[in-house]
DNA sequence: TTATTCCTGTACCGATCGGTAAAATTTTTA
DNA sequence: TAAAAATTTTACCGATCGGTACAGGAATAA
């Protein structure tokens, strides 16, 4: 019994991997056997939903991951480290440009429409979470929230940019760029 | 002759928004005939190399129209005309974050591989021409490359954050964001 | 008008697609 | 240890995949 839970679960970030390397639509199901090392008939068993239920999963995952990495910490702890925190987490987290987003990935094409109120959910957990910080921090309301979605629009920009040029350099220069129009939250204009 | 010419050309947009909307492994061969109303046959007349032939010629077409449209009056025009007409366009060509960016989007997954040089080329392409202007308008070379590619990461970062939370506002605010950013180059810091 | 070239529709290929069924095996529970 | 449940293996399904072959129709050139 534990060992299925358990099971599922180790797969979940396998999947997240071939899901990024692939796409969704591209990202077939022998191709799933492979990288998590399961069997059709395992993947289903633990996935009886598919492809698209394995997706869930992954979007599921990622989302939580950042609910207790970067978006609790940035409604709870001093802002400033919360902001300085989210930054090195994200860039730790994005291999500094060289892994993708999935959440930004899937929002690109059809797949969007399979998955919307999961990606949805996830940028704006994070937006609200940011703006709460930088209002904390001192920022006006207004100005919280317009810095909070540019931040997010950084990243993700930073992200495609990284991986066309195949380049860590937009995404670092993106991130340090982040880290100083932040700031200001704390250090005033 | 000059029918043959015609027609294939007249396929590329089609293409285009086909492979924008399912992405370049969504876009099946089948889905394409229905999108252009050509038969296999005729589809493999135009792109011999097949679906591989037709994403590189589509690739091709965007970067010519970019480099027609945008680049060049960047490099030529007076700066604050040529940057105000590229955002313009660019809102415009965009539909205001409903449509994605293609190139964008191939960089996201696998198939950036397959198309390393063309997405690299249409990033690098812009830059330059972005940067020319920004230096010609009075910026030192330095800050002139970094606001560049930051416009650049803005533009992408809003396409991503427009099509996820399924909203317009987070793009139209971007572009203003880089308006307002990049005029100091000719109005100063 | 004839010959040639260009274009299209259709049928077909093997491979792979997502998904199912059930037997066989392992693991857990009693 | 025996029964039950969880898990994996294997074979298989119809559909669709990307791609090819080719015959016939349409336009163009001679």
């Amino acid at each position: 019994m534990a060992r299925l839970v358990a099971e599922r679960a180790d797969a979940i970030p396998l999947l997240a991997e071939a899901f990024r390397e692939f796409g969704f639509e591209g990202a077939s199901i022998s191709r799933l056997c492979k990288r998590t090392g399961l069997g059709k008939g395992s993947l289903y068993h633990f996935f009886p939903g598919g492809k698209e239920e394995m997706a869930a999963a992954v979007l599921e995952s990622v989302q939580h991951w950042f609910a207790g990495t970067i978006f609790q910490p940035l409604e709870t702890l001093p802002p400033a480290e919360a902001v300085n925190g989210m930054i090195d987490a994200v860039a730790d987290y994005f291999q500094s440009g060289r892994r993708i987003c999935l959440v930004g990935a899937f929002a690109l094409d059809g797949t969007r429409d399979r998955f919307a109120p999961a990606l949805n959910g996830y940028f704006t957990q994070w937006h609200k979470a940011l703006a709460i910080a930088l209002q904390r921090a001192g920022l006006p309301p207004a100005e919280a929230e317009s810095a909070s979605l540019d931040t997010l629009v950084t990243i993700q920009g930073a992200l495609v940019l990284s991986r066309a040029l195949d380049s860590e350099q937009p995404f670092r220069a993106a991130m340090e760029q982040v880290r100083q129009r932040l700031s200001v939250a704390w250090r005033g204009p």
